[in-house]
DNA sequence: ATGTTAGTATTAAAGCTTTAGTATATCGGA
DNA sequence: TCCGATATACTAAAGCTTTAATACTAACAT
């Protein structure tokens, strides 16, 4: 696996395909909001199968894709990727921009500061 | 001001005149870390005032650049951005995500409840 | 058997960023 | 004044994703 950093709309269609588990042509292209073409689907995941995103099992003549890569495996990789390159690695800069610019509810906040807790409990406190 | 989304390169260069406060070519050249010919420099210097990012003053037979826009506002920008097409506009699952991806020290960690904390003062508990 | 339909394969156009070559202008020194 | 150096302007090639047309193939209904 490369780059795990998907553009657009490949990161689009394999949302499609994670949510579903697999899928085909005409499910992927049913489930995006975005109206295409039958064969620009049917590239984007030739593409995204060639890049090791995907691979595909055959059923008659209908190829059902299904992922080789977890969802939170790119979210990690693309996140950390921003991290690095707006935030110079600082993941207190990222989440204090979060904090500034997101609405979040009180109960998601102490639901943060609950995760923040726990974590720098279960990895040794100094 | 449209997008506020910037590509690598862009990025890159924005970074050098938010740092400098105001650059020239030359000075954007030198503080990059990728080696490029003088004109590409200066192609994406005009490409991002075409794009309302920078702006110029003469100063002689020089360009001297200077930002039309904040580097917290790309941020902001980039980062709401990612959160939608990565998280689904989920801070939880983001800061999860780097929770159990990031190496965070203690202090770190700790600085982090304090912002929550803070934060979720600031803006009325419940 | 055969024609219609519904798939995939191949090819490439369109649109974008990145990169840089070439042309042109101007400043400054000999 | 004239030449070299240095600056921008203009143009476009290269490399990429997105998008889709066309060609090809196989299944299925009649």
């Amino acid at each position: 696996m490369q780059s795990q950093k998907l553009h657009r709309l490949e990161l689009e269609v394999m949302k499609v395909v994670w949510q579903l588990g697999n899928a085909t042509v005409n499910d992927v292209r049913d489930a995006l909001k975005q109206a295409l073409a039958y064969t620009s689907v049917a590239t984007t995941l030739s593409h995204l199968e060639k890049k090791g995103f995907l691979t595909h099992d055959v059923d008659g003549r209908t190829y059902v894709y299904r992922p080789l890569i977890q969802e939170s495996e790119v979210s990690q990789s693309m996140l950390g990727d921003l991290l690095e390159r707006l935030f110079d690695g600082s993941v207190e800069r990222l989440v204090n921009t979060l904090l500034e610019t997101q609405e979040i509810s009180p109960e998601e906040l102490e639901r943060l500061r609950e995760s923040i807790v726990t974590y720098r409990q279960e990895n040794g406190d100094g």
